[in-house]
This record gives C-alpha cells, structure tokens and sequence, in this order.
RNA sequence: GUCCCCAUCGUCUAGUGGCCUAGGACGCCGGCCUCUCACGCCGGUAACACGGGUUCGACUCCCGUUGGGGACGCCA
C-alpha cells in the first residue's frame, strides 16, 4: 500500500510560515516514500472562508514548490457525503439530535469552569431520544463512549492515550444542517485514503474525536504525526502578532524558496552536522519519524544566514527573476536586460543574504547620479587633499583606449606612484564617486560593471562635488 | 482549572548508559585575508532546569518538582 498524504488548510487567511512547513514536511516525506501528497481544502466554515484566500494559498505552494500530486480539492463540494455518513450514524446509534441552546451550552460551561472542571457538553440530550420536528433547531452530536480510552502510536510524539472520559459529545451537524471539522476531516481522511495525517501539534485533541468516527463507521484508521508547533521569540505559538505573515511576504523580502524550505526543515530534524540542503536532498532525506519533539522558535538571523548560501550556491540564471522583480520594485527603470543582469550578478552573490539587499547594493548601476553621496562615506573618503589625483586619474582614465581591466589597472597603479598613496587612499575615494557609498565590489570590478561613460561622467561629478565643496567651506 | 505534550549553549540541534573534560550551526567577540564591503579561513564566548531514585557508572532510564507549550467552540 503506497503512502497518502494531506495537506489540509482552512482558507480563512493566508498561508503562513508555520502552515508552510506542515506543507513541507507532509511534501517531503511523501517525496521520500514515493506517496501521493494531496492537497485538500478545508472550507467547511462557510463564514470565514473566502476565495481570495484559497488562491493566495495556491500561490504560497506554488512558490515553495511544493505542488499536490491530486487536488486541490474542496471540502464544502463533499456535504451530501458528509450528511450521508451522518445519517449512518444515526441509524447505528453513534449519533442523536440536540436540542440545547447556546444560552444553556455557555451556561454549563460557565459553572464547570468555576468548579473546576474541564468545559464539555454535559450530555443532556445523549439518552433523551428526541424526535425532533421538522423545523426545530437542532444540532447532531456523536455519541461517544464514556469508558475505555483512545490509543495511538504517533509517529512524531509516541504513543499517545486519552480517555473516553476526557471527551465530550462533539457536534457533527451545526443547526443550519452544515457539517463541522471533525466529521469533514474523518470522512474525507477515509475517502481519500489517507493513510498517514501529518499535522501540527495542536490538533491532538482532535484525533480521538475522529478515531471514534472511523470506528463508528468500521473503517481503518489512518496513522497520525503530530509535528511540534513552530513559536514566536516569546515562546508562544506563532500568530500574526509575531508578523507571522504570508510567506509570500518572505518573496518579497528577497528570500529563496529554498531557503525558506532549507531553514524550515532544519526545525525539529536533522542530518548529521549538514545544515544547507537542496530540495533533491531533502526529499531523499527527509523523514517525519525523525522529527524530534519539542517547539522550535523562528530565528530570522539564521534564515538570513541560509539565506545566502543558497543566493552564493544559485547561478545567476536562477537569481535573475528574482533580481528584476526586486529592481523593479525599487523603481529602475528602465529594466536592465537579462545579458546585463547575468553579468553582474557573480559580483553580488557573496554580498547579500537577500535580494533586496542585492538589488540596493548593485543599483547604483543602473541610476543616472549616485548624487548625493551617502553622508559618512563622503565625509571620510572625499576630501580635499584627494582632488589632485582624483583628477589625474580621471585624466588617465579618459585617455584610456581601451576600458579594459588591465588598462585600468595600469593607471591607477602609475597614479597611485604619481602621487605616492596607498591603494586603500584612492579607491575609497573613487569608490564612493562611483557608487555613492564605502562599499561595493573591487574597484576594478565597478569600474568594470559601470561602463566607460558612466564611470567617467561620476568622476567628473565627484570633482565638481569637491569644487563646491571647497567653494561653501571657503 | 482539567487533559495532553515538551525540557542540552541566546537560537536551531548532535547525543540514545561508559566514546562527553557534551559535538556542530546561527548569532556575538577577536584575528587572518584585503582597495571598501562581503565571502572564506582561524580562534573565542556559551548549555545537559531542579530534586530524588535505578546503576559500578547517568545528558542519556524511572518518579517528583519547576518551567514552557498545546487543547478544552454550532473555528479549523
């Protein structure tokens, strides 16, 4: 029997970071033993469910690369099933109607909690046997059983029991006649032949409420992983409070999605000392029984780091969508071409942990003026006493026949002779001529990069800068 | 409150009774490289929550305490 997977959100927001990596770690270990990884929408909350967040979920897959082998497939197309089940339930014994009101229902859990105990439905109508009329309100609970205990083997978290007692009637059937999570998931779950439910930890509490549905209706209950929760740097689950936002909002960051996905998966599992992995490695590697158990917290820094080994590892074909999108979104225009872009790209990889770091660093060449200079680079670097070989040296460069490295390198060296300095005291200063700022990529490479007329026409700018500087001081 | 789960450096982790004077990684600090910034390399900082057992011997097994997390909806 090959394996089956599910991944299961519920459409009411985006698809966050600790969602992803329920995704993931149901894709992987489905890669791993060559499972089907199903992608299943939970839609049964018809108030809070929308379309928007059904497609912003796709997209989030979509750029992970984690794509379903079957679905999406939606819950809320599966009521009739549902309702059927139900009505077997019914005919067995292992459901009833419920009569309570909400008012009577918050009321009971009300004086259970000042007592002490655990909130839970009391039951009230499980031996009533009520016919109810057409029309009147009513809900459908299942009828669980009072004694014995629910036992599984985890595949994350080991054996797990719960008492029957712990347990309360749950209801399968709202009073508008729509079906509710637990029923949905159990039939679905049996439906599709899920044989292994990977989820988060949260919803342990759950899983005895479904194994009762599976045994009501005689069918075989699917292994379960409960995988631990991903925290905030509070320690508490991750929420929106966290800026536990859409992890396409990490795209817009400039991260990889192999990175992202290399950094998840290093949270609760491991390979040895290896902490940077490719996709191919982890889906041959990767398994949820090697899951450890306790909480990770989400540390951005490390991510960061990740971050750019994966941008250093890329080629720069792979890079340079990535590049565009994030100069674009800085306002170049007009676009550099790919030629250009695959160019420089070598030069930057090992500057940045993010493309929207690289995209900053690497955009001045594609302004017309990196006017005005940044401030402290300009105060330290660009001082009187460099005009003369500044100058000089913009001369040489204009007399150059050919913008070569070698030639470059040539007259830089014999100005640097000329005037006595050091390396250091004249390619700081062109460097922040060139590009605005103390820092960028050999001096040579820059000059390389900016062209010929545009390298020129910055030094010829950083000249007039000194000028008027000498002029205000004066 | 009740039930369930967890507990090694700040963070992610290795460790499955002796190989541990606890290893790696991120971060941080220092150094090297060097035209700047990175990358890379070298070094440093820093942890077995506590208390009882079991054992010749516990980070590793058991119990308890403490701490943390999760669940307790006509949400999923």
């Amino acid at each position: 029997m090959t394996l089956r997977t599910r991944f299961a959100p519920s459409p009411t927001g985006f698809l966050h970071i600790g969602g992803a990596r329920t995704a993931l770690f149901c894709y992987l270990h489905t890669r791993r033993h060559q499972g089907a990884f199903v992608l299943r929408i939970e839609d049964t909350d018809t108030e809070r469910s929308t379309q928007e967040a059904v497609a912003v979920i796709l997209e989030g897959l979509n750029w992970l690369g984690l794509p379903p082998d079957e679905g999406p497939f939606f819950q809320s197309h599966h009521t009739a099933r549902y309702l059927e089940v139900v009505q077997t339930l019914l005919a067995t014994g292992h459901a009833y109607p419920c009569v309570c009101s909400r008012e009577r229902l918050d009321a009971v859990r009300e004086q259970q909690r000042t007592t002490g105990d655990k909130p839970r439905y009391d039951g009230h109508c499980r031996e009533a046997h009520l016919t109810v009329a057409p029309g009147q309100p009513h809900v459908i609970r299942f009828k669980t059983p009072q004694e014995g205990e629910i036992l599984w083997e985890d595949k994350i978290q080991g054996s797990i029991r719960i008492a029957n007692g712990e347990l309360d009637d749950l209801i399968l059937v709202r009073s508008d006649g729509s079906p509710t999570y637990n029923l949905a998931v159990a039939v679905d779950d049996h439906d599709m032949g899920i044989s292994l439910v990977i989820r988060g930890e949260d919803h342990i509490s759950n899983t005895p409420r479904q194994i009762h549905v599976f045994k009501a209706m005689g069918w075989a209950v699917p292994e379960y992983g409960h995988m631990p929760l991903l925290h905030g740097s509070d320690g508490a689950k991750l929420s929106k409070r966290h800026g536990a936002v859409s992890v396409l909002q990490y795209r817009e960051e400039g991260f990889l999605p192999s990175a992202v996905n290399n950094y998840l998966a290093r949270l609760g599992w491991s390979h040895g000392e290896q902490e940077i992995f490719t996709m191919a490695e982890l889906e041959q590697l990767f398994d949820v029984s090697a899951l450890g158990r306790s909480a990770a917290i989400f540390d951005r820094a490390k991510l960061l780091w990740i971050n750019g080994h994966h941008i250093r590892a890329a080629t720069p074909e792979q890079l340079l969508p990535e590049l565009a999108f994030q100069l674009a979104r800085l306002g170049i225009d007009p676009a550099p071409s790919s030629e250009q872009l695959a160019a420089i790209l070598p030069e930057f990889q090992p500057r940045a942990a993010t493309l929207v770091e690289m995209a900053q660093k690497c955009r001045f060449l594609f302004i017309d003026s990196v006017l005005p200079y940044e401030e402290k680079a300009a105060r330290k670097h660009l001082t009187p006493a460099t005009r003369p070989a500044l100058a000089a040296l913009a001369a040489a460069f204009q007399a150059l026949p050919a913008w070569t490295t070698t030639a470059l390198e040539e007259a830089f060296q014999a100005t640097l002779t000329a005037f006595g300095l050091t390396m250091g005291q004249l390619a700081q200063p062109v460097r922040v001529v060139l590009t605005g700022s103390g820092a960028s990529p050999g001096i040579f490479e820059t000059l390389g990069m900016l062209g010929r007329e545009k390298s020129l026409h910055r030094l010829q700018e950083g000249l007039a800068h000194l000028d008027r500087q000498e002029q205000t001081t004066a």
